[in-house]
DNA sequence: ATTATTTTTTAGACTAGCCTAAATTTAATA
DNA sequence: TATTAAATTTAGGCTAGTCTAAAAAATAAT
């Protein structure tokens, strides 16, 4: 059984490290967890402890095989939660974040399970990102940023990569949503900014640090 | 803003003292905690500082205005989200209160209002307790112990006094349900026990203990 | 009314999770 | 390669919430 807090590093961890690719340094933990270095070196030797990481000094740390199992066990909560609340609850998708880091520590296999059951099984979250099933597995889905998509070509908004509640709320403004039909009018070259018709009606001009985090198929 | 902890005494307090209408001793608290009473002295002087409880050494706890709002507050979020388990995800009623324990500590309260008009505004939660409203106002139903109703007359379940898991199971066993009809069909002098017809089908026999937590009106 | 018992509080200590300050190791640069 | 800078760890300390053991107050019983 892990703490509150073991969770939240955790899954940390996970994310850090790109689903367990590559190391994460101490540093970049506490950045994320906005904590100090020396207390992430303490929850670092607890979980090494625990066997979810593999810890070497001065050098960072690597997600175990059941470390990864834990993670993926609380980010299928984390996003069938966000489902949950923008689904049943018609919560905005820039508004569930926060409540969904507070439901996924919530420790109950059979809530999740009539939770996924309820909501019919999604495969992906308002966000456009994959819920583990109950053994951890992703569906991964071919998705690539708008940004590198070629003019006067379509796709399909899947998903956004970073959603911050600004930007999230940018986009609805602008009128992308997940499943959107998005047609790249042009591509200015210099600044990779994109012009895109949506949904065959509204017209948007997108930075390219936008265009980047809209995934499309 | 109040702890996981402190949330739970205050709860405690507020039921024990059946809502404000007695003190409660040190070693009452600390046995519905599961803590020493060395302990129960350390969170009282806490809750007194906030002025959620006053406090007088050697004499016990009294909810103050302020404590009795944010406990109901608790208590309406618990018997919501034990609406929500039982009628949208199929929870059996003996199942959700430990689910809830820990879904009534979730801070939001855009989540509660939405949740409140997802179940439609609820009075009452599967177990037939009144859940307070937005404003902590809780609408009081005439309730009677089954175990008090004399022989051949008639009347409706509307709640169960202390629901532990298991006489919930048995309840389901014999049919009893809120809402049911039930006709006491005989009253036994000597033990309290009653035999009654329910929903003028099934006949069971009921001793006092479980007579006195059937509540009708 | 005095003693015995129970209840409650105080004192001191423990763990989790955090901190600051200092020491150590690794990486970068002259 | 020697030195400086950055990253990391260690040492020691803090708070919340818990504990045990001992002291103090209230209650019960002789």
């Amino acid at each position: 059984m892990l703490s509150y807090t073991e969770e939240n590093y955790l899954k940390a961890i996970y994310h850090l490290s790109e689903g367990g690719e590559k190391a994460v340094s101490t540093n970049e933990l506490a950045d994320a967890m906005n904590t100090k270095p020396a207390s992430v070196t303490d929850m670092i030797k607890k979980l090494s402890v625990k066997k979810l990481i593999a810890y070497e000094k001065y050098y960072g740390v690597t997600i175990t095989k059941q470390g990864k199992a834990d993670a993926l066990a609380i980010i299928r909560k984390h996003r069938l939660w966000e489902t949950f609340l923008v689904e049943k609850l018609k919560f905005n998708w820039d508004q569930v974040h926060d409540v969904a880091e507070q439901l996924e520590h919530i420790q109950s296999p059979l809530l999740i399970e009539k939770l996924d059951e309820f909501l019919g099984h999604p495969v992906a979250d308002p966000h456009g990102h994959a819920i583990p099933d109950k053994n951890g597995k992703i569906h991964v889905a071919q998705q690539i940023p708008l940004g590198e998509i070629n003019a006067n070509k379509t796709a399909t908004v899947s998903a956004v990569k970073r959603g911050s509640p600004s930007f999230l709320q940018y986009l609805s403004k602008i009128g992308v949503y997940i499943g959107a039909h998005v047609a790249i009018l042009e591509k200015t070259e210099f600044d990779g900014s994109v012009e895109i018709l949506i949904d065959k009606k509204k017209k948007a001009f997108i930075s390219k640090e936008a265009a980047l985090n809209i995934l499309v198929s």
